[in-house]
Parts: structure tokens; C-alpha cells; sequence
DNA sequence: TCCCATGAAATTTTT
DNA sequence: TTTCATGGGA
């Protein structure tokens, strides 16, 4: 087996350890002679430094937003270095994303020398490092070792074949879906035998199962993977394999984990495989901390002092069983799902038992209240059982946030405690600053109108000289990003978007890519499929089937079966002749691979094949921007070494850079928010339905609202110093305008951090104020004539102080939930005496221009009103005359079940639901 | 082969 | 309402 290379040198000798210091240790022990601790340690708070001492036996680093997570990470790497516990090959340091890992080679690069950071082989994502392993047992997971990673492009497309090989309707069982279904299972390290029968029959008439398998079988003869076989293969492998697994045992001294919260089932299964170490009758102390302990952690442990302590071996963990009884509570919320992975339920077959070895030298750093990514496989259960999988694990909490301000702080800290299933961590600053702003929270009408303000804010922020590079809006879903991107084209306002499509996910990076995929590995059926007709040579549907069955009558690949068609007389003229173009061009680049370098070849490629001419004539207004990224494309490869290396790096790690040159308003997710900063955060649609979001809700029960609070709490302590929080009173959703209330999650911010803005609406050229904590009546005290509706009413009702908790339950959002109708009609009812002037208001507002609709007869299913309401019978008739709280006067047009359409009289034709219109 | 009509879906996303 | 994919027809 050939799978040890001359980079692991260890493993003939694998008790060998570093001998004496080598350059970087001397380094650190001199300066630890004259400082008494090196450098790298200083400036590290007595809770970071533990993490980073405590280097033996299992610990678990429980790290709040902005504490200094990837600051205990990368000094604990150079810490073990410097000490000569470890060579930089013996550790393994797993991320989730590439930009976390570059991020951690660099800051270890900075720590002990970029050289030193070369030797870390074994610093990557888990999908890089499953890469790594898979490429040198290949032939144990029977692939070849230059197997190909397919996207999931490819592989829609792939079990799309395979259904409708199956003789299914791809219409009926979406490609897409399957492939979800499949990368759930593998979620959870399940191969076609382990999935559960209910899984296996619910796709393809029951044939789940089998499509699974027939999926496997066509990836191991396109000698391919997915990106989650980068996990499984190696699972298996370990498992199949102990003498295997044990060279890897012997290799990682040390292992460190990112972001534990996020791992799933399989990411936990292969990291107690590679962390499990055999029994072994000296492992001393029962739970004890091993003899070998070094010192100076015992020490640092009681000059750390006032901090609290890590939980000692024996002591139960202070806060398991309060999430242990949540777990279960979680088990009564999906009784039909059996559960798995490590929580409570039977374990997988990856979680063997406790480790209960302690020389395990595994530490995992991750926050629970950042877990918020449960919908695609994390199991934030791994992090919360930490200490039953590695008992006596040390558990150290950093809760010292550095980011944010103490109004921030508290305001997140409030919020997330209403969740059950965590550790509970409290972050606190010292930062004491009376001028810090509180969290703002402002009501506005429309999200027209919260595009519009917050887009003043901005403006506001950007004349008292703000960078727009410090500002971020984080929303929920992504089609809220719309809004406020037309209002900032408007404004002239710079932003940018961040987490669009990849650059590798474009049309033409994916063709180009196929070509040099084909060339590189002949095999490549899928890549030869996507390009055989690119550009367009006549080679319709019927060739490529020909060329399928003769590939597979023959048993080779596509390329090869299309070369012998071209040669014999069963096509016609036409395809017979570009086939044979098409496999002499690949021929005869498949040879220049040999001698040409690679950005020339694959320039060549290019341009032979006619594609760069294709887009060349095109005149669509994209195709100069793809001729751009074809040749960034190109630029791109020149730092990889080989064809063969870029495109490993393309599959696994390639992402779009962003300018960061202009200074723009950053516009995301709250999801890609996690892990940033910014000093300015605006965060609008916090309204019931979207956040928390109606399916999170209707999906997750409670542990999916758990999930939407984190994610707040996410979105709460990404600012630094100015935090805004917005809800409208009305949204479109799916088309329909439909009244909503503010999200629960408002009234679980605490009163004493935040600010209700009382007239957060600035139409009409009214400036928002802010800053200077005055928002409150801030110009001639002009009120919001519509009503940022229970808000101010109730407001109005209570005393100032008193009033913030009873301003967003008035309406009660429980009772709303429960008949989102009653609600909806109470909040037009009361509001008739602000009528006119929302009329005033829509013709100030061209947007809404007339005829703009045209609507066609279909049924929507509608979701919260429209369900309540749709088996009524409408109220209303054709013609009859209305109001709208929004639009104004109109008369119905049509009506279809429970939506009708109105010609508003300045506000032109509209759908709406009847819920929110009055006969006048 | 291309264009248009039609229908379905409309959280979140890395690798 | 908008966007996207797909299938049918020219």
C-alpha cells in the first residue's frame, strides 16, 4: 500500500516525539527564561490561557461570540509547538470552511513563522482532510486514487440519469430532492444498508433504497465522489481497516476542532474514530488527568484565580442535566423520528463507547448558542454531550467578549437565555462606556418604507464619517436583500452582497472546468456530458444517448465510446463528423498535458474548442462579464502546480473573492454573519413568520424556534457599537401584502439595553435621526400617523418606563399565531383614524404605480392568513368598494377564494387577501 | 434549435 | 409577485 509518503515521516517511529527543541521552542523558552511566559501567551486572559495550557486529555472550549475563539485556537497550535509536544505534522486541526482554515494557517504563520505553518499537513476543512485521507486508501474505498469530486451540479444531474434510468417520472421524484435525501443520509454516516426503511421508501415509489445503492455503484465507476463521501469513505475505511486507523492514532498527537456545535453525525463518528484510543490497562487515574500532565497547567491553574472553574473530573457537569432532560423533551417534539447520533437515543454505530482512555488529546472549541445549522445535519448534541463521549473532560468558558458593547452584550445575552438546550454562558465586557448607544429597535410601516429609513440611517452614519465597510445588514431570507439593494441603486449607496452564487458555480466556470476535467481524467463521464455539445456542434439528445449505450455496451468511458462511434458508420454525417472533432481535440489535449503548462493548455483548450469564440459572439449583456471570469479563471491556475492540483483546489476550496477596496454596505444572510464583525448592524424583518421563520417553526417545533433564537443571537453580537433592529407592520410574501406582527424575539430583549425608536418612518425626505441615544421625539416630535400600529398605541396607553415589554404583546403574537386572521382585523379596524394620511403617503410613493399588475387565475397557497381563511367563503363581492390600510379606497375586480383583486384608486390594481380590506 | 407559455416554488448553505 | 425550469410548438 503506498499510501504513506515520504511527509509522514512519523509513522514508522510512531512513539517518536520531538527531541529538543527546535527553533521556535528555543525561541519560546528563552522568552519564557527572562518573562517567565513567551510572548505568544501574553495578552491572553487567565480563561484563554488555560484553554491554550491545557493540552492534555479532552477539553472542551466553550466560546462565546467575540471572546477570542480563533485568538485560543491558533496560540494552543503554536503553544503545543513551541513546547515540543508535538512536530506540526502530528496535529490535526480540523474547520469547517476554507476561509477558517486559511484564516488559522495565517495567524499561526504569524505566531511562529510561516515556515513553520508548511509543515501542518493536516490543517484543513473536514472535506479537504477527507480528501487527503481518501486519496491514499483510495483502493480500500475502491476508487482509484485520482478519483474526481463531483459538485452538486454534477450530482443532480447524475441521479436525474439514474431515475429516469429507472423508468421513473423526474418529475414526479425531483433529482434535486433525492440528492438532499442522500446528502442527509450521509449526514449521518448512512449508507444505502443503514438508512431506515420509512427513508428508503419514501422516495421513488420505495425505491429509495436502490437508487441509493445505484447511485453509489455509477460514483465507484466514474471513480467519483460527493462531497459527503469525502467524510463516509474514510469512516468506513477506519472502520474496515483498524491497522489503518491506528497509524493515524499514532500520527495526531493532538487534535483540535472549530466550531464543534456545527459537526454532524458523520463529522462525530470520524472524529471518535481518529480521537478513540485503544484500552489500555496503564491509563492511569481513574478520570484522571494524565500523570504526564505538564506543570506549568496545574500552575496556571491557580494563578488563573477569580475565573470560574473548569469542571473538575469527577464533579457532574453544573449544567447536564438540565440540557440532558431537554434532550428528551426534544424526543416528545418528533416522535416519529427515530433518534440518532448522540443524542440520547440508541447511538449510531459510529459512537462507540466512551473514550475511556483520557490520553486523548482532543479539544474542541464551538459555542451552542451559535448552532444554526441543525437543517442541514449539525447536531448541536455533540457539543452539549462533549463531556459524556471524553469524560472528564475539562470545560472552559470564555465569556470575556470583546467585540461588542455592554448594551449589545446584554441585549443577546437576555435573548438567548429563553433558550433551554445549551451550557448557559453569560458574556460580559468590561468595556464601560455611558455614550454607547442602546439597541435601537424601530417600527416601520412597509419593508419599502425599512429599506428606505434604514438606507437614511446609513446615510446618517456615513456624514458623521462611518465606513460603509463597517455597516451590515443581515436578513433572514435572501429575497429581503432585494429591497434594500434597489433602494441603495437609488441613493447612489455602494453595497456589496455577500454569499451570492460562488464563482465557481457560474455557467461558464463550470463548462470551462468540465473541459479540463475531461482532459485530465478521461472518465470524467458527467464533465464530457455537460460539454460534448459546448459550443453547440449539432450533437443533440439522440448521439449522446447512442454514446451512453455504446460506453456502456462497452464498458469504457463516454470519451473513449464516442472516438470508436465517430469511426464507425452508425451515426449520421453531421455528428459522426464533430464527434470526431470533439474526441481528437481531447486527444490530442490529453497529450499536450504532458508537455504543455497547464494555464497554456488550458487556454488552448479554449480556445480550440470554440467556447471563448461562443460567448465572443454572444451578445447578451453577461457574456463580456464571462469572458472576464474565463480569464480570472486562467489567472487563477497559475498558482496551482499542476492541472490536477488546480482542479482539486476548484472542487474543495475555490471561493469568489470579494472587492474590499470599495466601501459598501455589506448585505447578507444571517447565516454567512457568523464569525464576522461589524460596527454598525442593521437587522430588519423581525416580524413573526419570517423571524422566526414560519417554517422553522412548523418543521423544528420547538428546538427549530431554539435554532431561529440563536440565530438572532448570531445576528445580536455581530456589531461592535451601533446595533438596529427593525420590524414592519406589513410584508409581501409570495405576492401578497399581508399584515404581520413583531417577532417574539423582540420582547425578549430586556428593556434596560434597548431604545424604541418612536418615529422610525422617513419618508419624504425626513431624515432618520440617530445617534446621541435621541432617537425618541427626536425632530418637532412627529409621530407615526399610521401606526407602527401596537407600538405606538400601547405606548400611549402606559407609562414611558413601563412601556416597552407591554408594546409588542398587545396584540398578543400567541394569540395571533393561533388566528392570524382576528389579528389582522383588529389592526385595520382600530387604525381608521390614520387612514388618510397612509393615502397621502401612497401618492408620494410612485412605486406603486398603477397597471403594474396583471393577474392570472391560480391558486396560491397562501400561507398563515390565507390558511385560516381559505375554506371561508369571501365576504365580499365584485365591485363592491373597499379600503386597505396600505392602498387606500378600491373597488374589487375579482375574487378567487379568499384573495381579491382590487383597483386601488391611487394605488392601481392589486391581489390582496380579504383579511385585510374593509367594504367602506 | 430556439422561444415562449406554463407551472411550481419562494429559508438558511459549506464542501 | 417573481423567478426558474421545462416542455411544446414553430
Amino acid at each position: 500500500m503506498s499510501g504513506f509518503s515520504e511527509d509522514m515521516p512519523f509513522f514508522d517511529e510512531p512513539n517518536a516525539r520531538p527531541a529538543a527543541p527546535s527553533g521556535i521552542a528555543a525561541r519560546a523558552m528563552a522568552a519564557r527564561s527572562h518573562n517567565n511566559a513567551p510572548d505568544y501567551l501574553k495578552g491572553l486572559n487567565p480563561e484563554q490561557r488555560l484553554a491554550v495550557e491545557t493540552t492534555e486529555g479532552p477539553v472542551l472550549v466553550l466560546a462565546g461570540a467575540g471572546t477570542g475563539k480563533t485568538r485560543v485556537l491558533t496560540t494552543r497550535i503554536a503553544h503545543i509547538l513551541a513546547t515540543g509536544k508535538a512536530f506540526p505534522s502530528q496535529i490535526l486541526a480540523v474547520t469547517f470552511t476554507n476561509k477558517a482554515a486559511r484564516e488559522m494557517k495565517q495567524r499561526i504563520g504569524i505566531l511562529i513563522g510561516e515556515g513553520n505553518v508548511e509543515g501542518m499537513p493536516w490543517l484543513g476543512t473536514f472535506h479537504s482532510i477527507g480528501v487527503k485521507l481518501l486519496r491514499r486508501h483510495a483502493e480500500l474505498a475502491g476508487l482509484r486514487s485520482d478519483f474526481t469530486i463531483l459538485d452538486t451540479d454534477d450530482v443532480v444531474r447524475l441521479i436525474k440519469q439514474l431515475i429516469q434510468a429507472e423508468g421513473l417520472d423526474d418529475k414526479r421524484w425531483p433529482a434535486k430532492q433525492f440528492a438532499q435525501m442522500i446528502d442527509g443520509w450521509k449526514n449521518k454516516g448512512q449508507g444505502p444498508a443503514d438508512i431506515a426503511e420509512g427513508d428508503a421508501r419514501a422516495f421513488a415509489n420505495g425505491k429509495g433504497r436502490e437508487l441509493y445503492k445505484a447511485y453509489q455503484a455509477r460514483l465507484q465507476t466514474l471513480n467519483a465522489c460527493d462531497f459527503g463521501d469525502l467524510l463516509c469513505h474514510p469512516i468506513r475505511i477506519f472502520r474496515a481497516n483498524p491497522d489503518v486507523l491506528k497509524e493515524y492514532h499514532k500520527r495526531f498527537r493532538y487534535i483540535l476542532v472549530d466550531e464543534y456545535q456545527d459537526t454532524n453525525t458523520a463529522q462525530y463518528m470520524w472524529l471518535r474514530l481518529l480521537a478513540q484510543r485503544p484500552q489500555s490497562p496503564r491509563s492511569g487515574s481513574p478520570g484522571g488527568r494524565p500523570p504526564s500532565a505538564p506543570k506549568s497547567a496545574v500552575a496556571d491553574r491557580t494563578e488563573a484565580g477569580h475565573f470560574r472553574p473548569p469542571v473538575a473530573e469527577d464533579e457532574p457537569l453544573e449544567h447536564s442535566p438540565e440540557w440532558d432532560a431537554s434532550a428528551e423533551g426534544r424526543k416528545d417534539d418528533r416522535p416519529s423520528e427515530p433518534l440518532r447520533g448522540p443524542r440520547g437515543g440508541p447511538a449510531p454505530a459510529g459512537a462507540e463507547q466512551p473514550v475511556s482512555d483520557n490520553k486523548v488529546n482532543i479539544c474542541c472549541v464551538g459555542d451552542d448558542d451559535q448552532s444554526i445549522y441543525g437543517w442541514r445535519g449539525a447536531e448541536i448534541d455533540n457539543i452539549l454531550r462533549f463531556d459524556k463521549d471524553f469524560p472528564g473532560a475539562t470545560i472552559i468558558r470564555l465569556e470575556r467578549n470583546y467585540r461588542s458593547t455592554a448594551h449589545i452584550l446584554g441585549a443577546a445575552s437576555h435573548l438567548i437565555a429563553h433558550n433551554e438546550g445549551r451550557f448557559g454562558k453569560t458574556l460580559f465586557t468590561d468595556r464601560d462606556e455611558p455614550e454607547d448607544d442602546k439597541v435601537h429597535v424601530h417600527a416601520a410601516w412597509d419593508s419599502e418604507e425599512e429599506a428606505r429609513a434604514v438606507g437614511e440611517t446609513i446615510e446618517a452614519y456615513q456624514r458623521q464619517k462611518h465606513n460603509l465597510n463597517d455597516m451590515a445588514i443581515l436578513v433572514r431570507a435572501s429575497f429581503q436583500m432585494r429591497e434594500f439593494e434597489d433602494r441603495f441603486v437609488t441613493l447612489g449607496l455602494n453595497y456589496r452582497v455577500i454569499g451570492g452564487p460562488r464563482f465557481y458555480e457560474r455557467m461558464e466556470i463550470r463548462d470551462a472546468l468540465a473541459f479540463f476535467r475531461v482532459v485530465a481524467q478521461g472518465a470524467d463521464d458527467l464533465a464530457f456530458e455537460r460539454i460534448v455539445n459546448v459550443p453547440k456542434r449539432g450533437l443533440g439528445e439522440t448521439t449522446i444517448r447512442q454514446i451512453h449505450d455504446t460506453a456502456r455496451a462497452l464498458r469504457v468511458p463516454m470519451l473513449e465510446a464516442a472516438a470508436k462511434l465517430a469511426e464507425s458508420d452508425e451515426l449520421k454525417p453531421k455528428p459522426r463528423a464533430s464527434l470526431r472533432e470533439v474526441a481528437a481535440n481531447f486527444e490530442r489535449w490529453q497529450k499536450a498535458l504532458e508537455t504543455t503548462p497547464h494555464t497554456e493548455l488550458a487556454e488552448t483548450i479554449l480556445e480550440e474548442s470554440g467556447y471563448t469564440d461562443m460567448w465572443k459572439n454572444d451578445r447578451s449583456v453577461e457574456a463580456p462579464g464571462r469572458l472576464e471570469n474565463l480569464k480570472e479563471l486562467i489567472r487563477s491556475m497559475e498558482e496551482y502546480e499542476s492541472l490536477r492540483s488546480f482542479l482539486e483546489h476548484v472542487a474543495l476550496v475555490m471561493d469568489a473573492e470579494q472587492n474590499a477596496e470599495l466601501d459598501a454596505v455589506n448585505i447578507m444572510t444571517l447565516h454567512s454573519a457568523k464569525g464576522l464583525e461589524f460596527e454598525t448592524v442593521f437587522l430588519p424583518g423581525w416580524e413573526e413568520g419570517l423571524f422566526p421563520h414560519q417554517r422553522a417553526l412548523d418543521e423544528g417545533g420547538r428546538s427549530g424556534l431554539e435554532e431561529e433564537r440563536r440565530l438572532a443571537y448570531v445576528g445580536l453580537t455581530r456589531a461592535k457599537k451601533n446595533l438596529h433592529l427593525w420590524f414592519v407592520s406589513n410584508r409581501r410574501i409570495h405576492g401578497l401584502w399581508q399584515s404581520t406582527i413583531p417577532s417574539r424575539f423582540l420582547d425578549e430583549l430586556p428593556e434596560a439595553h434597548v431604545e424604541v425608536a418612536e418615529s422610525g418612518n422617513s419618508y419624504g425626505g425626513y431624515g432618520n435621526s440617530y445617534g446621541g441615544g435621541s432617537f425618541a421625539s427626536g425632530r418637532g416630535g412627529r409621530q407615526n400617523p399610521y401606526g407602527a400600529s401596537r407600538f405606538d398605541n400601547v405606548g400611549a396607553d402606559t407609562e414611558k418606563s413601563g412601556a416597552f415589554s407591554n408594546t409588542y404583546a398587545t396584540p398578543g403574537w400567541q394569540r395571533a399565531q393561533a388566528n392570524r386572521t382576528e389579528a389582522t382585523d383588529r389592526n385595520w379596524g382600530s387604525r381608521s383614524g390614520h387612514q388618510v394620511e397612509r393615502i397621502g403617503y401612497g401618492e408620494t410613493d410612485s412605486g406603486y404605480g398603477a397597471g403594474r399588475t396583471s393577474v392570472k387565475g391560480r391558486t396560491i397557497d397562501g400561507e398563515l392568513v390565507a390558511k385560516s381563511v381559505a375554506d371561508k367563503p369571501s365576504p365580499f363581492s365584485v365591485g363592491d368598494r373597499v379600503f386597505h390600510q396600505k392602498f387606500g379606497n378600491g373597488n374589487i375586480s375579482a375574487i378567487e377564494g379568499n384573495k381579491l383583486t382590487i383597483d386601488f384608486d391611487k394605488a392601481g390594481q392589486k391581489r390582496v387577501l380579504d383579511g385585510f380590506v374593509a367594504a367602506v
